[in-house]
DNA sequence: TAATACATCCGTCAATAGCC
DNA sequence: GGCTATTGACGGATGTATTA
């Protein structure tokens, strides 16, 4: 067996144990009593936070008690949805001052996607089969990022060059790439389909006309209204489909993110108050050996 | 040292919230 | 009501720690 398809065997059988599980259940009850928790007794300054062994304990609890015939919609129901943690985690925010808010818009280190915040308006992103993305901007001007890179150091800028003789109905499109001889060519007939062309180490691209035959591994995007035939509204719903894709893996990646962000606050909060009830502890041994009458 | 257990990240799907 | 954003759930991939 390969080490692979062991641990997908391991996978299944030990997925509600793993952390990701507990930080799911921690995501359910946990983190969001937590947040009740905390708000509903800030007054007092008491608050537990269920350790990480307690949720899973928590968890296992309910599994027992519950019957395994609980289907996903009635655990939906059970599991009823709460509101963003950028939601929560500003309403806490106003509540008590010091914990930060989670900004509505993120600012030059933070956007979707990150690689291409800072682009001049794109009419339109894809992304190829390699994984980078590729942005045109209204007027034809032509974006690259790497998705690996962080902020905009992926981003690459191309030049119209409209050098030497290209094929019909098409601009040569140049970049300058990080390698000497990372020179990739764009065809740009309209700004229709953006083509990635089977190559080797060095991933090309072209922007070609809707009808032009497409290779493999393509991301294309077709104008929408031109489209006639089966195939091009296969291609349109299978454009739209990678669209939506991307947007959600974007979305997911911000969404875990925020989690973080919300988890790290309540942490932080938590140590706040505890500090607080300490402190208040404290006072309150003191004011008693104050007031306790004495005994000679 | 290989096998196993655990932790973490990621992509995707689907349900739901919220806006227009 | 439709559309988009958000997020829980799930499973895969991979890295690290532990154990026999």
């Amino acid at each position: 067996m390969s080490k692979c398809g062991r641990k997908k065997y391991m996978r299944t059988n030990v997925r509600h144990m793993t952390m990701e599980t507990v930080e799911s259940q921690q995501d359910r009850s946990v983190t969001h009593s937590v947040a009740e928790h905390s708000s509903a007794h800030m007054q007092t300054g008491q608050i537990s936070v269920p350790t990480l062994a307690q949720v899973a304990t928590i968890a296992e609890t309910d599994d027992s008690a519950e019957s395994e015939v609980i289907d996903s919609h009635k655990r939906r129901e059970i599991l009823s949805r709460r509101p963003s943690y950028r939601k929560i985690l500003n309403e806490l925010s106003s509540d008590v001052p010091g914990i930060p808010k989670i900004e509505e818009e993120k600012s030059e280190e933070e956007g979707t996607p990150p690689n291409i915040a800072t682009m001049a308006v794109p009419t339109s992103i894809y992304q190829t089969s390699t994984g980078q993305y590729i942005a045109i901007a209204q007027g034809g001007a032509i974006q690259i990022s790497n998705p690996g890179s962080d902020g905009v150091q992926g981003l690459q800028a191309l030049t119209m060059t409209n050098s030497g003789a290209p094929p019909p109905g098409a601009t040569i499109v140049q970049y300058a790439a990080q390698s000497a001889d990372g020179t990739q060519q764009f065809f740009v007939p309209g700004s229709q389909v953006v083509v990635q062309a089977a190559t080797g180490d060095m991933p090309t691209y072209q922007i070609r006309a809707p009808t032009t035959a497409l290779p493999q591994g393509v991301v294309m995007a077709a104008s929408p209204g031109s489209l006639h035939s089966p195939q091009q509204l296969a291609e349109e719903a299978t454009r739209k489909r990678e669209l939506r894709l991307m947007k959600n893996r974007e979305a997911a990646k911000e969404c875990r993110r925020r989690k973080k962000e919300y988890v790290k606050c309540l942490e932080s909060r938590v140590a706040v108050l505890e500090v607080q009830n300490k402190k208040l502890i404290e006072e309150l041994e003191t004011l008693k050996d104050i007031c306790s009458p004495k005994t000679d």
